[in-house]
DNA sequence: CCAATAGTGTCTTTCAGACAGTATTAT
DNA sequence: ATAATACTGTCTGAAAGACACTATTGG
């Protein structure tokens, strides 16, 4: 009821004061490798869900932001920096944590494959990909936020520039059609997908091809740099 | 880079505890009222920003949720209850309170004009509407909660059903068009506005009919209980 | 020349945007 | 009758969806 804040972490004495609460981000870590879209979840090495998994996450630190608590435990999970990185949603049920009322702010990242060390940068815990349609049972709330997670990001690709995030510096059109497709788990025309490339401005050809097996090569391309205030006079909105 | 959350807001002995810190609600709530929109500031009691206008808002205690905290301090500045409530987004920014660390969980609202009494109902503070045009300064981050808070209503306005909130039981199509018109600071085609709500099927007539001073009377309608999945399927999205 | 992949054009439908006249009521 | 408000229909252009053929390469 009263509007002020508290001073202090450690609180101090005073009719408003009350038990301040352990804070958490939880990241959910997305990109599409081998044809899926996968998640980077870690095993729990503690009580409670031990041996279970979970979206890597951990503690903000007193002195840094909720988004660079999420880099940083992005970072320490996947050993990629420079990722797309967003506030998903903060769950904050008061049983979400048996052990006691914990917040956690959600975030999600798209990491581009190739900027992606397969092998676990963790050493303390085991971390790996997994396909989001193969998953394991996952500790606390976090299958919800992955599927918060999923929706968002589903939604978000077709009206941003987010499906750029997960692609190589150069690719071929049907590789980002491709991708679109693994996360939006259908298939997209062809045509169609490039005819809207086209009217949006998005993407040139870098100039040189790449074969693919047999069979004419493919067209290498590149982002433009997009003009944001361009694009949303196009009705394409924008990242948050 | 420890992956387990803290044992209890009472911090346990452990390699990996940190500081809990302290968690509030602030709520941006909106309405349209006099032809304008509209939100609630209280005027702060306490330093720091003593005497300037903010968001109500207020500690998250123990045992509830942060939805609810959201709704009881909503209540306890407007006296409304059962209104459209929805997360927004978490403000963690290390500096963001003068005192120390705040970690803040924005919501926002929207109510009813008719629901919603004019009066404060908070006695200890002084609780104003204010024409977000024409704003006071406001304490902590709270006009960048406010921007954000304008931002996603305007944008879920054209895709989803949260204007209904701000309505009567029975209304006009005009009203609901001003309403619109308000929210979005734009004015909005009469026949194209009728036209989409036809197509979408939202809306129908209750019969009756108002006269609005001189003219032919309206036709009064009120929101047809909405089959979720089928507006899903006409391209319509939900609120979260 | 054949297999494999890359790339392109058209038709139809839907919907948004712009726009002006008719209908009903009170005075 | 007139003023005031409520209500409606059409034309046009942009874009999405569905759909099939041509182009280039390696073997």
């Amino acid at each position: 009821m009263n509007q002020t804040h508290p001073d202090m972490p450690t609180p101090a004495p005073g009719a408003d004061r009350l038990p301040p609460l352990p804070v958490t981000v939880d990241t959910v870590i997305l990109t599409v490798l081998e044809g899926r879209l996968q998640v980077v979840l870690v095993k729990r090495l503690d009580e409670p869900f031990a041996g279970q998994w979970a979206l890597p996450g951990g503690f903000v630190h007193p002195t840094e932001s909720l988004e660079s608590a999420a880099r940083r435990e992005l970072e320490e999970a996947t050993g990629a920096g420079d990722v797309y990185l967003e506030q998903l949603y903060t769950f904050g049920a008061p049983d979400r944590d048996t052990r006691g009322r914990v917040v956690s702010v959600a975030y999600f990242a798209l990491v581009a494959a190739d900027r992606c060390p397969l092998t676990p940068h963790r050493l303390e815990a085991e971390a790996h990909w997994f396909w989001v349609k193969q998953l394991p049972t996952m500790a606390f709330d976090h299958l919800d936020m992955l599927q918060v997670a999923l929706q968002r990001v589903r939604t978000k690709l077709e009206y941003t520039t987010l499906g750029f995030q997960l692609m190589p510096e150069t690719f071929t059109l049907q590789e980002l059609q491709k991708t679109y497709e693994i996360i939006l788990d259908r298939e997209l025309d062809k045509r169609n997908f490039r005819r809207r490339l086209k009217l949006l401005d998005l993407v040139e050809a870098v100039g040189a091809k790449r074969a693919e097996g047999p069979g004419r090569p493919a067209e290498l391309y590149r982002f433009k740099d997009v003009d944001f205030f361009h694009l949303r006079e196009k009705g394409f909105f924008l990242p948050f």
